[in-house]
DNA sequence: AATGGGATCAACCGCTCAACC
DNA sequence: AGGTTGAGCGGTTGATCCCAT
């Protein structure tokens, strides 16, 4: 009988799942009248049936007032970029230097957007170093998921903060932010929800065609901000 | 036209830590 | 001291969407 009643999985009294409109109007509501915190009883006070930490969720990531969503902006992702080469996996600290963004954002952006470019970018330096008679394996490692907490992040980050500077020394400069910049950064933007396009498909036209680090979209894709750190890395 | 597979995101889980009693 | 509770973190999953076959 040690069984604890925490197990809530079985629990008929407690939703779980996706959030429901009503769901969303009722703690909106509530937290709007008598502030957040204390989850768990809020929960219980408010009527919902849902955990305190599902409510905690709900709040912060998405019902809070301050949350910002749509796509990841260029500077943010550079800016991702930068603190997760400092910092690793520490995503609530990176999200603390990105306003209205969630952790929970952050890390599915770089799970999904930027961690399959790593490896990509990994094999693609692999089979460099191998075509090349050397063998320095010294390089071997990069932003691995797993090899993230047992090998020092100094070694990796250094590795991508210089591209990361080198990117925002060529990246700043006007000719992106002067031009009404609202573009997409996103590979394709599909905002899955219904097709609202927040991003007219008039991409600003940035004065310089040369633009060694602009695609033919001009922004900037992972693949060019990959290809940068390549050439840029060691 | 149907469908299989990859991509994306919201939400869950287990865990740790700190505060409190 | 030891137990309980709440907050928060990071990893993972499940549902849905999109696209190519």
């Amino acid at each position: 009988m040690d069984k604890k009643p925490c197990n809530s999985s079985q629990d008929p009294e407690v939703r779980k799942g996706p959030w429901t409109v009503e769901e969303d109007l009722i703690l909106i509501n509530y937290i709007a009248n008598h502030g957040e915190g204390v989850w768990n009883s809020l929960a219980k006070a408010a009527g919902l049936k849902r955990t305190g930490k599902s409510c905690r969720l709900r709040w912060l990531n998405y019902l809070r007032p301050d949350v910002r969503r749509g796509n990841i902006t260029p500077e943010e992702q550079l800016l991702i970029m930068e603190l997760h080469a400092k910092w690793g996996n520490r995503w609530s600290k990176i999200a603390k230097h990105l306003p209205g963004r969630t952790d929970n954002e952050i890390k599915n952006f770089w799970r999904t957007r930027i961690q399959k470019h790593i490896k990509q970018a990994e094999n693609f330096q692999s089979q460099q170093s191998n075509s090349s008679d050397h063998d320095h394996h010294h390089h071997h490692h990069h932003l691995n998921d797993n090899n993230y907490h047992h090998n020092s992040y100094a070694s990796t980050s250094s590795h991508v903060s210089n591209m990361a500077e080198a990117m925002e020394i060529s990246y700043s400069p006007p000719t992106y932010q002067g031009t009404t910049l609202e573009p997409p950064f996103t590979t394709h933007n599909h905002n899955h929800h219904h097709h609202h396009h927040q991003y007219p498909s008039t991409i600003p036209t940035t004065t310089d065609q040369s633009s060694c680090c602009t695609n033919d979209n001009n922004y900037w894709s992972m693949e060019d901000l990959w290809s940068m750190q390549l050439l840029n890395g060691d």
